[in-house]
DNA sequence: AGCATGACGCCTA
DNA sequence: ATAGGCGCCATGC
């Protein structure tokens, strides 16, 4: 699993600064490097994420609120009762109440290729 | 190179 | 609001 420029190390980045009890979801985090297209990578790159760097990845969930499927935690249950512990409040339907807990990423200000000055255009 | 898959998102019925 | 389909982009076979 290479890293895509660096794209791996900047979604940790971003999700790193996703406050407690805030959540943040992989479009936005996409959108915030640059690529809003890009946010199955950034879900496949926090699921390669290694243990050891202090990414709480339980922060990250799809636009609607959604908890992923079955994982790496062991299971939604496990990622639903870590932001419990933050005080994140679910809706009925079992989704996060992203009304109150959304948190958007600033735009990385590194930006992957600072370059290009379009020889060809 | 081609085909299938996916911790996603948006559009349409 | 729910279900199905399509698009994106990187990965794995």
């Amino acid at each position: 699993m290479e890293d895509i420029s660096g794209f791996n190390a900047r979604v940790y980045a971003l999700v790193r600064l996703v406050p407690e009890g805030k959540v943040t979801s992989y479009g936005a985090l996409a959108a915030a490097l640059g690529d809003p297209r890009k946010a199955r990578e950034v879900g496949w790159a926090l699921k390669a994420t290694p243990e050891g760097l202090d990414v709480p990845c339980h922060r990250v969930v799809n636009r609607e609120g959604a908890l992923s499927g079955g994982w790496a935690f062991g299971g939604p249950e496990v990622q639903r009762h870590l932001l419990e512990l933050e005080d994140v409040r679910f809706l009925p339907d079992g989704r996060v109440d992203m009304v109150r807990h959304f948190w958007r990423p600033e735009p990385a200000l590194s930006r992957p290729k600072p370059e290009s000055q379009s020889p060809l255009l």
